[in-house]
DNA sequence: GTCACCTTAGAAG
DNA sequence: CTTCTAAGGTGAC
């Protein structure tokens, strides 16, 4: 038995991202789609739940602001069971991480009581499901280098710009 | 068991 | 300043 989950696009100045949702709450939240990725995404909310519109709602109002560089006011409820144990750490820890602010993935590594664990956290941060609502993007390295990002460096760029943070 | 990673501290040029 | 190495935890195969 699979989870049911439904597909819904978020239009923004940047593009459309797409949304997935479980029973659960918001499980997957996707850049805007460059190829033929676009399978499965509804187009209508004629037949989706009343909940999930409701949390669709939040899920929109609360990218929009992380994108104008403004700290969301409201959260969805997340679904992060597809996760392990080890990465709900990071990504958790990561959401403390309010708008204007870094951290390094040492600094995460260690709040999560694993310091050496540095480059494991770098790896949760790219299996992060649901970028820019858990800032990963707010993640850098030691020396306030960028590092890297699995979304593409351009979008980490973008945000931290908008935020006014700044790196090197 | 192997290998790839969004790392890091330290050594060397 | 820069590039290079080794060590390192976790996850996917």
């Amino acid at each position: 038995m699979k989870a049911q989950s439904v597909k819904l696009p978020i239009s923004t100045s940047d593009g459309q991202f797409v949304a997935r949702y479980t029973e659960k709450g918001l499980a997957e939240l996707n850049f805007p789609l460059v190829g033929t990725l676009r399978c499965g995404v509804r187009t209508s909310q004629r037949d989706v739940p009343t909940k999930v519109r409701r949390w669709h709602q939040v899920t929109v109002a609360a990218l929009k602001n992380i994108l104008a560089g403004r700290s969301p006011k409201k959260f969805p409820p997340l679904d992060l069971s597809n996760g392990t144990t080890f990465q709900r750490k990071v990504w958790n820890a990561l959401r403390k991480i309010s708008c204007g602010q870094t951290k390094s993935y040492g600094e995460i590594a260690r709040a999560i009581g694993k310091p050496n664990a540095v480059r494991a956290v770098g790896g949760a941060c790219g299996a992060n499901p649901i970028p820019v609502l858990i800032p990963c993007h707010r993640v850098l390295a030691a020396n306030k280098k960028l590092g890297g990002f699995s979304g593409g460096l351009n979008w980490k760029r973008k945000l931290l710009t908008r935020e006014g943070v700044m790196f090197r």
